[in-house]
DNA sequence: AGAGTTGTGTACCGATCGGTACTGAAACCG
DNA sequence: CGGTTTCAGTACCGATCGGTACACAACTCT
């Protein structure tokens, strides 16, 4: 064997974050080929060849938004206290749905709520990505009760699903063309309900 | 002129109630009018015939979802006391939200969150929807304000945005299948936010 | 230079998209 | 009955869907 062939004439990194974008912007199922390899700036061969299909296209384009837009949430769980990581969760949801010149809202809610039969793998990998969010969050909070940062009677689950509720509520709401001080009111006001 | 013509041969209140069904479960554009009619029990050509187009048919199902599954939003604001509105509110909201034999979630937000070009009315009508929903909560918190019922310095818009926020944020979770019991318990942590 | 390997552009695939023209069938009227 | 009106089914429309076959270009290796 010999010779490692033609190198491929684009930036695979800015063309998954223009797919990204797309993706956000307008859906799973509303983001068509066409839309996203005219975004992306390559033809639709090379999109099949370095990503594989439209399904793998948008899973790696949720990682890339994991890692992106959405790493608030692995810095909140990283501050001391569990009302910090609350606080550092719900303001950074509030200021990524709400970005200048990104799409308003969350790509892992409205990348897909509901589907129809072809688009029920993307609904689904958001589904699981939406929970393991949550698992991160009530992990942390497990923690927190076994530091003595939380009372020792808080349901860590359902402080985690209160939280994640809502953020994802917020992603709704900047969906919606909701501004970003109100959607931090919001936040402020719901984390009036944290446990004494 | 005479004669009245042949009359339909289905009952055009069902198969709303079916359309109504299918845009809940798969949304705006993962709706095909092959899924809608095949569910309506009718043909394209009665289905134009009877609603129009697919966008009219979509309005018409929402103003069915209105009345029908999302009237516990007019029931909660005319509770006696603003507190009671926002338990109601939230309690509507799990309760329809996790319906047995319904589609999880909310029509007004899954139908159609993030859309391509087709399918920006639809999304449209669902942002005005929305918004509608706040809108009526905040004139009654206001009211509430003018009562005495709630404290003076109540931000009444402020306090309708974090109840409608909560609502969405309930709606996405159950769309991921969670269950009627942890999202009660969500609406009740979210309601010790309540100001005092 | 030549062989081997891989990316790119074009042109195309069958299927499905939302929507419609047309033909009868089924009802009402007189 | 005939005449009129409306609904229903078939068959079809152009456009777009996600995806691919194929020829060729561009690179590295011997």
């Amino acid at each position: 064997m010999s010779g490692t062939g033609r190198p491929r004439g684009f930036d695979a990194d800015e063309a998954l974050h223009a797919a990204m974008l797309v993706f956000w912007r307008q859906g799973y199922e509303g983001a068509s080929l066409a839309d996203l390899t005219a975004a992306m700036g390559i033809t639709k061969t090379s999109m099949y060849a370095a990503f594989g299909n439209k399904e793998e296209l948008f899973r790696k384009a949720l990682a890339r938004y994991d890692v992106g837009p959405a790493s608030y949430g692995y810095r909140a769980v990283e501050q001391p206290t569990a009302r910090e990581v609350a606080e550092a969760f719900l303001t950074g949801a509030v200021r990524t749905t709400t970005q200048p010149n990104c799409p308003a809202g969350c790509l892992g809610v409205q990348g897909s709520l509901a589907a129809g039969e072809s688009g029920e793998p993307a609904r689904e990998i958001l589904v699981a990505w939406r929970n393991n969010g949550g698992r991160m969050l009530e992990e942390r909070f497990r923690r927190a009760v076994e530091e003595g940062d939380l009372p020792e009677e808080t349901d860590a689950g359902r402080l985690a699903l209160y939280v994640m509720t809502v953020a994802f509520g917020i992603a709704v709401q900047a969906a919606s063309g909701v501004s970003r001080a109100d959607l931090q009111e919001v936040a402020d006001t719901a984390l009036l309900a944290w446990p004494a």
